[in-house]
DNA sequence: CAGTGGTCTAGACCACAAG
DNA sequence: TTGTGGTCTAGACCACTGG
């Protein structure tokens, strides 16, 4: 029942979901620590660590000092997605991309965008509304605000050539940032903008960024019908 | 300009990050090798590696054997999605969760899941619709169909007490997964099982899993009105 | 061919937390 | 207090791939 000589960590760990795979370790089970597997393995310790590590971060262990490694109970399975910037999920499918802005205004936001970018009741924001195309078919309608503090020279940017995402994303890099995906009902505006029927249901990305500890930007992006995000779990 | 006594790999990642954030090293370029980089900041080479290999996979640099590492010219960012069993997301808020089985039957499945599940067009499969309740209130309506192949004793299964999500997760892991996320628009049979007008937006959650290069499931989850997937990026 | 990242090793020290 | 994982080190060899 031993396995000796696995000298890569990929083998190790390869080994070890194989035997929570076969349940020889069960959910709740504490397994050997880490210098009894390197033994038991014939690698040194470094490897098995570097093997059950990640095995840790994908959430099939979990791994506390002193009280050892023991196998989750209920693991919870992560996704990641990649967030792709527009123009360059559209380029990839081989579509022509463009986009246009609706509106251009600096005004003070409604209290939730207050509360989400943690602003005070004065401050003023870029308040920009543009739709994405798709060979020249409406794609994504967007509507965004960006804190001037953290963006500056923000007014004189000329959105049409570029859009708000990218020029953000070359400019005013984030350090943090968290999204939510959702869905939505359309409804005349978007239904008109997006060239859809009313009462459609549509895909919903909401992303907040900051940096220094302050809001850059807070975007609400709604997709045509049709549209999926995909990855492989 | 130069960092020296850089003694955790924390440290050097956040000084690699803050010189990419500061366009030390802009988009595109080179930066120097290990072994240049572990002198300058005064660590073993390994400290350096491992810095610089958690930012290649979370996109920000590309590595090439011989070729070096460069920094990623449109970084793509990445979000981890939790993909929680559904008890334990609505447990998780307090709340009493329950499930019912509408209606489970052996049949032929259509073209498309037979495609996506790779199977032969004489193979049955175990047809299961069921909503899950979260304080007796409708929370997600599920449509499941599962391999008998892969999963053997499926039959004798009484999903009344333990819905078929985590009959799977406890008994027949799976390897390997793809998931995608997209919105629908409520129809008559969706409007009546989730309690919400039909025409609403719902947001939706398809995954098939594989064992051994065979499928095992291919479920679609509907979910109710308002809900939402969250995480920080 | 040679430069670069990828990995393994044996040993060491440290940080944390359970008993 | 002490067992466990977390990390660093110096050195070594390997695998890939660009020139």
């Amino acid at each position: 029942m031993s396995a000796a000589g696995l000298k890569s960590w990929q083998a190790v760990q390869g080994e070890v979901r194989r035997r929570i795979d076969a349940r020889v370790w069960k959910p709740g089970d504490m397994i050997p620590n880490e210098a009894d597997l390197s033994v038991e393995f014939g690698c040194a310790r470094a490897t098995v660590n570097r093997a059950l590590r990640e095995l840790a971060q994908s959430g099939l262990l979990e791994r506390r000092r002193k009280a050892g490694t023991r196998v989750t109970m209920h693991p919870v399975r992560k996704a990641t997605l990649d967030i792709p910037v527009i123009r360059h999920e559209i380029e990839g499918r081989q579509q022509a991309y463009s986009h246009m802005v609706l509106t251009s205004e600096r005004l003070k936001p409604p209290g939730d965008i207050r509360a989400r970018m943690q602003i005070g009741p004065e401050d003023e924001l870029l308040r920009l509304v543009s739709v994405h195309l798709a060979d020249a078919r409406p794609h994504v309608f967007e509507d965004r605000w960006i804190n001037p503090r953290t963006a500056p020279n923000i007014e004189q940017v000329d959105f049409s050539a570029l859009s708000a995402n990218e020029w953000l994303v070359l400019n005013i890099p984030f350090e943090r940032g968290d999204i939510s995906f959702s869905a939505t009902t359309a409804g005349a505006r978007e239904a008109g903008i997006l060239a859809c029927r009313e009462g459609e249901g549509l895909f919903v990305i909401e992303r907040t960024t900051w940096r220094n500890g302050e809001s850059i930007t807070v975007v609400r992006q709604t997709f045509a019908p049709g549209y999926r995000m995909h990855t492989t779990l």
